[in-house]
DNA sequence: CCCTTACTGAACCAAAAGGTTATATAACTG
DNA sequence: CAGTTATATAACCTTTTGGTTCAGTAAGGG
């Protein structure tokens, strides 16, 4: 269902320049100066990657006189981890059905082969 | 530090059919053919996929006669995980802050210039 | 030894990504 | 209204990406 949603936020979080942009964003709304401020990129460069980030909606913006305050926007972030999370409680649920697996051998070592 | 690793890591993500991959390989190990069923596009690509995935750290591969049984890596995953995390926390502390201002201003009114 | 199965590699291609510079636009400032 | 500040768009270029087809290689099976 989300997952045109979902492909749009690990699009975005794919590029480094975006991913330390959202990290900033963490911290606190910014302008779009203030958020090129650390890269050597030019400033176009910074517009196109707020257009992807804000087309994923990882973040909004709004307009404070000639400034567009950007903000960045939990849901999309959220819908990413539950994500990786859900494949990693999967990965885990199978190792932990191995560990019962080898629990269930070594108690009946009679039964199911564990000859040797 | 593991900067390079993470980027790795989302830029594997990114892909759709990367990400079906990684969902199916949470569920337990499988070979690229068996990969390679749910779509329609030809075994080179999904070699290239699984190459990408391998180079990134999020999958491993091992031989078993003429097939190269695909495993899913949980460490990269966790990386992403922290790494979302991270700025997720920094959001919501954010947040709190600012609750925690409010309450702050709402208790001791006649301070800090609260007037209207 | 040949044949099939299971892949991988090489060469190629179209489209997208990420960057550039130069040119708007939008809003405040004098 | 002219000028400055903040940001967006347009046009363009290069590299990367994701796909293709057409061989190659590697490991059993007959």
């Amino acid at each position: 269902m989300t997952g045109d949603r979902l492909d749009a936020a690990f699009m975005a979080l794919a590029d480094p320049t975006r991913r330390a942009i959202v990290a900033r964003l963490a911290r606190g709304d910014a302008t779009v100066t203030e958020l090129a401020e650390p890269f050597s990129i030019s400033m176009p460069a910074i517009s196109k990657h707020l257009k992807v980030l804000e087309r994923s909606g990882l973040i909004t913006r709004s307009r404070q006189a000639q400034t567009r305050p950007c903000h960045l926007e939990r849901e999309p972030l959220d819908a990413a981890i539950d994500w990786i999370e859900t494949s990693r409680q999967l990965w885990n649920a199978r190792f932990d059905k191995l560990e019962a697996h080898l629990h269930a051998v070594q108690a009946t070592p009679s039964k199911k082969g564990t000859s040797r």
